[in-house]
DNA sequence: AGTTTCTATCTGAAAAAGAGATACTTTAAT
DNA sequence: ATTAAAGTATCTCTTTTTCAGATAGAAACT
């Protein structure tokens, strides 16, 4: 098993061309340099320098070993990065509950920021389904989540509204529904509804979403955006879900000749209080704070 | 800058859940594990066990470094396979020419193998154009070559024919040509003709092939499917290398009514003779050679 | 309560690492 | 051709590190 300071000797020395240049380097003899080369040569079995001329020179075999001996320096870096992360107060993990309903490119380009801030943070990523991130918090499955505004939460942790999402009536640009003007309630009630179904089967709110005898149910908001485009029923989704699929045409919006504005949600961001944040959470929580969301 | 033994050390305690046992697995006086751990705790300044308990459990901290610590073990484990490989007489780099004709399924099929075989053996794969790879083997660029059989070999390498492939003409099938149930020389001198150039511009070889007076080169005979799919021209290739677009009926096969046999060519590998063969030069050389080409 | 199994810590011995000196070789310059 | 500079291998001796053994105390199990 190669040392350590045996790989530094070597690969100091690959890089400088020399064993004494090395020693310079490594504020060490140059005897010293001499001995760990050799030795790493015993215990590897491989000649890793032609020493016919002055300045050892790279066998080929050591060529391919000093590869090997850099990943091994890297990872050895990465351990003492880590280290030094823990030190200053970094959370080694950190669990987010992100509803379907707001897992938008905004997000996605911040948790992109986030991995660049802090590499050695592991992200554990839950993407509930409606109303669903507040009993993760409450239980501590999940640090912080990002939710639509609810009317009343459970006790133990903290909330911030951040935003506001638009609920809108979509449809394929080939259902019937997509060639009228402007559609009311009746007109609405005539189609197949595709809801989007907390998990939590007890959670029955949002009743008054629910306006077609004919209902689906469906899990994720993406799976009843795929239904929708292929023709099947209509569905008051949020804006975000959708965005895609409405700039390119393939599901549109339909115009209501009523309660043009109760459809507008907020969102918000909530964190237990039980647990201390570490600096990865409060940056987190700030840059949430920040995004500016499409409807809000 | 943590210790090889440190990082075995805080890894045996971590898996064994006790110092003690550690020690035994390592062969090691308990003494010895405890003192490792502990140094490796103040190097890092992270406290790696929760030592309330009689046997030390990983900290959170403990536990994100653990990962780290896994890391640089295989990344060693790596270093001495290759040095293992080295030792066996492996080489550690290997330079395969392959002339693009025949970078066809059962090769990429037998390197995938290959890759398997001898994880620790870089490969550098060259695709050259029809007729150059003699060349490369001549001048030491590469090690092994797949090619077409030629008339006369340059001295200082070896040889051997594997196989055969079949060139055949061919064309999309919205061209012309393709409404014709057998075609003739004059036939093909209406149209236009892609022909595969070799890069080695002064090889002027393969006239007989060159049939019509408007012609067009490309390099690689993939660039020459390409336009024959869009319907430009025909073209004399090998069967291998649109057996995809024969299949799915992009493109069609052109019945002759003259010289049947003449374009099947043999397929060669050939090394050099002037390095010695290693195991992966000779595994490589014994599998090319069993391989069966699916006009052979 | 007694026994077992564990950890931390001390001590001294053994091993390893490393500095310094020396002899010899190669490269470059005079 | 000779000299000077820079490099390597190797020897010796010192310093440092590593480690086993012993011991005391804590935690779990019977």
């Amino acid at each position: 098993m190669p040392n350590t300071d045996q790989l530094n000797a070597f690969i100091a020395a690959a890089e400088s061309g020399s064993f004494s240049a090395a020693g310079r380097r490594l504020k060490k003899a140059q005897s010293a340099v001499s001995n760990a080369v050799m030795n790493l040569e015993i215990e590897t079995g491989v000649d890793l320098f032609d020493r016919s001329t002055r300045k050892p020179i790279l066998t080929a075999a050591g060529e391919a070993l000093l590869k090997s001996a850099y990943a091994i320096m890297e990872s050895h870096n990465d351990f003492t990065n880590r280290a030094r992360s823990l030190n200053l107060g970094e959370e080694s993990n950190l669990c987010l509950a992100i509803e379907q309903n707001l897992f938008i490119p905004p997000v996605v380009h911040l948790l992109v920021q986030f991995e660049r801030t802090f590499p050695h943070v592991e992200l554990e990523l839950l993407d509930p389904g409606e109303n669903d991130v507040p009993e993760l918090l409450r239980s501590g499955r999940a640090d912080m989540g990002l939710m639509l505004e609810q009317e009343n939460y459970p006790q133990g942790f903290h909330f911030r509204g951040i935003g506001h999402s638009r609920r809108v009536p979509v449809c394929s640009k080939d259902h019937p529904l997509a060639s009228l003007s402007q559609v009311n309630h009746s007109d609405l009630r005539r189609y197949r509804q595709l809801i989007p179904k907390s998990l939590n089967l007890e959670e029955t709110r949002h009743h008054e979403h629910i306006l077609s005898p004919r209902v689906w149910y469906a899990e994720s908001p993406f799976v009843i955006a795929e239904l929708l485009c292929a023709g099947l029923g209509w569905a008051s989704l949020h804006e975000s879900v959708v965005q895609e699929e409405l700039t390119n045409g393939e599901l549109i919006v339909l115009k209501r000749t009523y309660q043009q504005d109760a459809s507008l949600q907020g969102i918000d961001v909530g964190w237990t209080e039980q647990q201390a944040q570490g600096p990865a959470a409060k940056w987190l929580l700030q840059h949430l704070s920040g995004l500016k969301f499409n409807s809000g």
